[in-house]
DNA sequence: TCAATAACTCACCCGAAAGTGAGCAAACCT
DNA sequence: AGGTTTGCTCACTTTCGGGTGAGTTATTGA
């Protein structure tokens, strides 16, 4: 998906070690990136452009987060919807139905995260 | 954590989803070091020594093993019970209720993994 | 006596991910 | 004419963590 991996080397082998052990690896993988779940996360909730996520966002950086997003549009996770082409542009990103189940599964994570926060 | 908020404002009425989203994040850097889970899942179905599980998964370290395994402990998601202290040791791992707990979110993951997999 | 075993730890290297600086296109507003 | 807005991309540097080689302790078995 997402790897750019130089095959030959111990990480790379490793990798599809990891893989063949389990699939839920590659899951992880994909889901573990710094800030692609809050991201996703706000686009369910209604923020749907890059400059409105930006500033709910104030220390993810322009690069990130477009970087994040064109891994949730490559994931399936969110649509990118081009309403106006040429600049100044206008796009919308909206969660897919693959989205909104996953973040049911990261909403498990997150309790699960409260019940056995102790300090 | 996330503190410039302006009361009022459509982001404060987002706190709520704001929290969530950084908490999440906490739990998703504890799950996803490679090999974590995985090694979680070999402990939790029995496999309770540092040589038995070198040898289920041969292209893991005795390093990164022990690393996972001291990461584990200090989550609390496994137990650590000492047999022999002196070696050659005795120590047997064993999965807590948290850890149980996590593994069943896993699985929705996975589950989840598959549903969508997609060539 | 000496290898094997169990369960590690330490020091180091390197590749991958995170983050930064700059720039671009083209319409709109003053 | 020039500044602003929108939504990015490219090139680069820095940080981080996965992976490797070597070493340790002490007991048992050949």
């Amino acid at each position: 998906m997402s790897s750019q991996l130089k095959p030959g080397t111990s990480n790379a082998c490793n990798i599809t070690a990891l893989s063949l052990a389990c699939e839920v690896n590659d899951v992880l993988r994909d889901i573990s990136p710094r800030w692609k779940m809050q991201v996703l996360h706000k686009v369910a909730s209604g923020t749907k452009q890059f400059s409105t996520l930006k500033h709910a966002f104030p220390s993810l950086s322009d690069q990130i987060l477009g970087k994040r997003l064109s891994e949730l549009v490559n994931d399936k996770l969110v649509d990118k919807i081009i309403l106006k082409e040429k600049a100044p542009k206008s796009i919308h990103y909206m969660i897919t139905d693959k989205g909104l189940e996953l973040l049911k599964i990261i909403d498990d994570l997150h309790k699960w995260g409260l019940k056995y926060f102790s300090a």
